[in-house]
DNA sequence: CCTCATCGTGTACAAAGTACACAATTGTAA
DNA sequence: TTACAATTGTGTACTTTGTACACGATGAGG
């Protein structure tokens, strides 16, 4: 939390940098090794956590405005990053809002009134990630999925929502390409589907599926090293999966 | 387009009442007998054509600022109505801003300055329709698919993500509700999925298929009055279809 | 060299998707 | 009245996709 005098340095400087009354929040799913967790921020003085966020730059797209707030939380470049949904119920307010609301008179405080949020959901390897906290909270962590701790305002709303998409657009699009190390096996790839969907997947269906895509390529030569046959390693097949990525993978009617 | 003397009077107003730099763009579809069209709006003076659009009151829900500017344009209510993108890149700005730049000196025009859109699409049926212009606009008219006149700014941009949109939407989500009568023959459905999807579908299969989904009922009787044999009734068995709405159709993984 | 867990491939069955045949119905024209 | 054209409802054979499971192959450890 800032102090008063921070708070109105920051309103200053917001007012003259920033698109009013506009925040993204970006939903960051990380995995690694079969666990799935999200990027999740707190203050010293709430108990409650919210989504990394911030704000638009007033000469920045808004695509560019999500990588870069990424990219300060994370450190991570060139992501799979997608906008999925505004929340903007008039009720909702960016939780700066509250938390600042008395310490300032509403017309010298940058947060007060009314937000609207552009949702985003990314997915990254959180092993790639040392989380950053950024200037109004002391912590920046990795949660579990199945150990979330209460969110703020509409977050836990942003959320769901997040993942709901998520596990949709895994019908209809490839995934995995920044999830993975360059060569993966097959169980690798298919724990991250079950992870995200949590559920199990027939091994050898999963396989043949995957392969139909046609946007993996497999190497000469297994994987050494583990205490059983050895797995044949993959690779993503850049041109096909960006394709893929455009096209889409099924058709429907 | 505004006088100097409306542009003050709206401006001042806006200013009250409307959320700043945040408008909404809405792509309405309109159907009826196999036709598919879009509601469009134009100004005497300019020759492209925009979509309609609208603003946001202080405290109303994004989606009800939709459906009321929808309201305004088609008299209709409690139709389809999503959101599906917001459009923000920098050099884009609510076409108005260019219209009335030299009107006004900056601080006094609503207008000025970068605006962000939120995109939403419906569907209906166009003969239920009466179009309304605007208080920019001159004219508010159904314009055919094929015959598509050049668009303001990113409006181009935004119908055709609306359209792609819509149809990936048809893989798992009923359609339809608002857009046929009460009740209705298979071909009439079919021809609607056909407009949609600018493509022949097989007629025996796509009964089939649509039945399948547990969306219709059928009546006893067909409709007589046809020069050839009589087709059976349907209609949608609201419950199933609003459940399938929200539930969606096909498994995936 | 035997055991065990795992991997790759194959196969049998079910479900869904596709293409087409045929009979039934209706208004119209001979 | 009757033959005809157009269109609808249902059925069926074929293909593709999805699901479940069996088998042999591989590599590490005892």
């Amino acid at each position: 939390m800032l102090s008063k005098e921070r708070l109105i340095e920051f309103s200053d400087d917001a007012r003259k940098n920033y698109l009013d009354h506009i925040s993204i929040d970006c939903v960051v799913f990380g995995f690694h090794g079969g666990q799935m967790k999200v990027l999740l921020l707190k203050t010293p003085d709430e108990e409650k956590w919210y989504l990394p966020g911030g704000f638009v730059l007033k000469q920045e797209p808004i695509d560019d405005a999500a990588t870069r707030i990424l990219q300060e939380r994370t450190g991570l470049d060139k992501i799979f990053l997608q906008q999925f949904r505004v929340f903007g119920d008039p009720d909702r307010s960016k939780f700066h809002n509250d938390l600042y609301r008395d310490m300032l008179p509403a017309g010298e405080n940058w947060f007060s009134g009314r937000f609207l949020s552009i949702g985003y959901y990314a997915l990254v390897d959180f092993f790639d990630v040392n989380p950053q906290p950024d200037q109004f909270s002391e912590l920046c962590a990795w949660r579990d999925l199945d150990d979330m701790p209460e969110l703020q305002l509409d977050h836990e709303l942003i959320f769901k929502s997040a993942l709901d998409t998520l596990r949709l657009q895994l019908n209809y699009q490839p995934i995995g390409y920044n999830l993975m190390p360059k060569d993966f096996t097959m169980p690798e790839l298919q724990k991250l589907y079950e992870t995200i969907l949590d559920k199990k997947l027939d091994r050898r269906n999963f396989q043949r599926r995957v392969l139909a895509f046609g946007i993996l390529t497999r190497a000469d030569k297994p994987r050494k090293g583990g205490a059983h046959k050895a797995p044949y390693l993959y690779s993503f097949d850049l041109e096909n999966y960006t394709n893929a990525l455009t096209e889409g993978f099924k058709g429907g009617w």
